[in-house]
RNA sequence: GGCCCGUUGGUCAAGCGGCUAAGACACCGCCCUUUCACGGCGGUAACGCGAGUUCGAUUCUCGCACGGGUCACCA
């Protein structure tokens, strides 16, 4: 006996009364300049942005804004159970931290757009619209279960069995139960609707699984990959759709011409592919980017993970990373001639950047801590003394505040941040605020510290007698030349060199050279065996503090 | 297990039938240097394996191995 759709559809959406017709009525086509591109960022919920997360987000907003065309935030908050509150607010705020920004979608306290809503989970009635049609057609078929049932499969013990199955012997097992549900009739679905259970909507597969369809990515060329011959789930009990049926739908109506993913999507895609062939739609073009993995502790890759470090992107701003290195470094891993182009161009701004996608890579990459300290320290050494001020205090407020009380003395903090910057080639001396904190801290006598012994072997007798020497000779109006004079003078009554050439060519002739003298001092001074020139650091100082530390050393040793 | 994707130095990678196989990070050495750095110069180090196609394969084809992904009323 064969069942009347139409009917079967008006049966399971009673509700539903508008047209496809006048929804997509509300859905024009874009009016946007030729090539220019639509693209989005279309999160779940779960909580923070993951560092991975930044890879198809960047590269969705590049695509977009390069080419004159929209970068959209949509929710995909489909799965009530994994959703956090306030998390879609945070989304937009960490992103808005990192430069990258929407033209429309779910914005900090609503929306804007007109092609919305931007939350799937308020977009019920547009899904339905198109599910009902799939049903008239024949497409799409319901499947029964009642609450104890849904209970079962939503439960964690459930998912865990699943996880646990034997793929091997199952695969029959499963198909045979694909095909069973497919089996009703229209009395069986009026029963179970009188009993008021709730139904999941599937999608019949149509496909062959043994035939291949070449599917073109833009990244990876062509690639070949089986039809889709598992029906897929297009309404969840509660009538909130699952991922793959939201994706094509909203997609469309959307306007979304090029869709950037993890690479963990592609098994579905003919599955999605085939859902645009049932609705006569376009499909838009699929860019899947590779997962960013992080080395484990036996040798092996690992997908970087929630709990990895560096995988939240807030703890970048805690760890003191400017949200400029970030991107940047996210930049060197996205497209291959980045770096030779900044190389070229130190000082445009990234988006200046032809970002092309030919010249993204398709095997995945290893996160590597080394390379963004590298990164860091480059971008930080190009900024102004003024920008690297004003993000230090930002940091300074929010994670070190007594610092940031410090550093409200603007005038004094900017000397030390000027130390090596501007010129063809500023130093690298930190990456990090946490770094440059640490290199600013002897410049407070509240950071101030002795944190570096004098080697064993240096005469404490000789350590006070330079000091004193040099400390007695100090005179802040001599230039850096007659400053160093001063301590090659006291090298020779102690028996030290006062000519590094000399001291090499004939070491064993003294105790040390004017390099320990001026160890000596500089411990003296900043309390580490490391320090920015010894002469801009006392200036910086001022004489006051500079010899009065001196002297407590004296009285120390 | 089926299916899919991937495989050039420790890491990220250029390469697109003929190259002494770029570059960056890391590492090592030297130089510069009042320290540490910065900088400069140099060095170690790679096409997973096996067949084929070809005058010639890192590059094309096939198999194998390895790595990753996926197989939910999650995304």
């Amino acid at each position: 006996m064969s069942i009347d759709y139409k009917y079967l559809s008006e049966l399971l959406f009673p509700d539903v009364t508008m047209t496809e017709e006048e929804l997509l009525a509300k859905y024009p086509p874009r009016n946007l300049p030729e090539g220019a591109k639509v693209t989005r960022f279309a999160p779940s919920p779960t909580g923070f942005v993951h560092f991975g997360g930044l890879f198809p987000t960047l590269v969705s907003e590049r695509l977009a804004h390069q080419s004159g065309g929209v970068f959209y935030l949509r929710i995909e908050d489909t799965d009530s159970r994994r959703e956090v509150e306030g998390a879609a607010g945070a989304l937009v705020k960490t992103l808005a931290h990192y430069g990258i920004h929407f033209d429309e979608g779910v914005t900090v306290d609503g929306e804007a757009g007109d092609y919305g809503p931007y939350k799937q989970s308020e977009r019920a009635d547009i899904y339905h619209v198109f599910a009902k049609r799939l049903v008239a057609e024949g497409r799409a078929y319901p499947v029964f279960s009642t609450d104890a049932e849904l209970e079962e499969i939503k439960t964690a013990d459930k998912k865990a069995e699943l996880k646990a199955v034997n793929w091997e012997t199952d695969a029959d097992s499963r198909r045979e139960a694909m095909l069973a549900r497919r089996n009703f009739t229209v009395e069986d679905v009026e029963r179970e609707l009188a009993a008021g259970h709730k139904f999941a909507l599937f999608a019949i597969a149509e496909g062959d699984g043994t035939r291949k369809r070449k599917v073109n990515d833009l990244v990876r060329g062509d690639l070949l990959l089986p039809e889709n011959d598992e029906d897929v789930v297009l309404l969840k009990s509660d009538g909130i759709p699952t991922y793959h049926f939201a994706h094509v739908v909203d997609d469309h109506l959307m306007g979304t011409t090029h869709v950037v993913r993890g690479e963990e999507w592609l098994p579905s895609l003919p599955k999605h592919l085939q859902l645009f062939s049932y609705m006569g739609w376009k499909p838009p073009k699929y860019i899947h980017i590779s997962q960013i993995m992080r080395q484990d502790a036996d040798g092996s890759k690992k997908k970087l993970s929630k709990r990895d470090m560096g995988a939240n992107l807030d703890d970048y701003s805690r760890l003191g990373y400017s949200p400029r290195v970030v991107i940047e470094y996210v930049m060197t891993l996205l497209n291959s001639n980045f770096e030779e182009w900044r190389a070229q161009n130190p000082d445009r701004d990234y988006t200046e950047f032809p970002f092309n996608v030919k010249k993204m890579s398709s095997s995945g990459c290893l996160f590597d801590m080394k390379k963004l300290d590298d990164v860091a320290k480059n971008v930080i050494s190009r900024m102004s003394a003024e920008d690297v001020y004003a993000q230090l205090c930002g940091w300074a407020e929010k994670f070190e505040p007594d610092f940031a009380r410090r550093l409200s003395d603007k005038d004094y903090a900017l000397q030390i941040i000027s130390i090596g910057r501007g010129g063809k080639k500023p130093r690298k001396d930190y990456g990090t605020w946490v770094e440059l904190y640490n290199y600013m801290s002897p410049f407070y006598d509240e950071t101030f510290a002795v944190e570096d012994e004098y080697p064993e072997n240096v005469s404490r007798a000789d350590i006070k007698s330079a000091l004193t020497s040099f400390a007695d000779s100090y005179d802040e109006n001599d230039d850096a030349g007659a400053w160093f004079e001063k301590i090659k003078s006291i090298c020779a009554p102690l028996g030290y060199c006062a000519d590094m050439k000399e001291y090499r060519a004939n070491p064993d002739a003294y105790k040390g050279s004017v390099a320990d003298v001026s160890m000596m001092i500089r411990v003296a001074v900043t309390g580490r065996l490391n320090s920015p020139d010894l002469y801009t650091v006392m200036h910086i100082l001022g004489r006051e503090r500079s010899i009065s530390r001196i002297r407590d050393m004296i009285n120390k040793l």
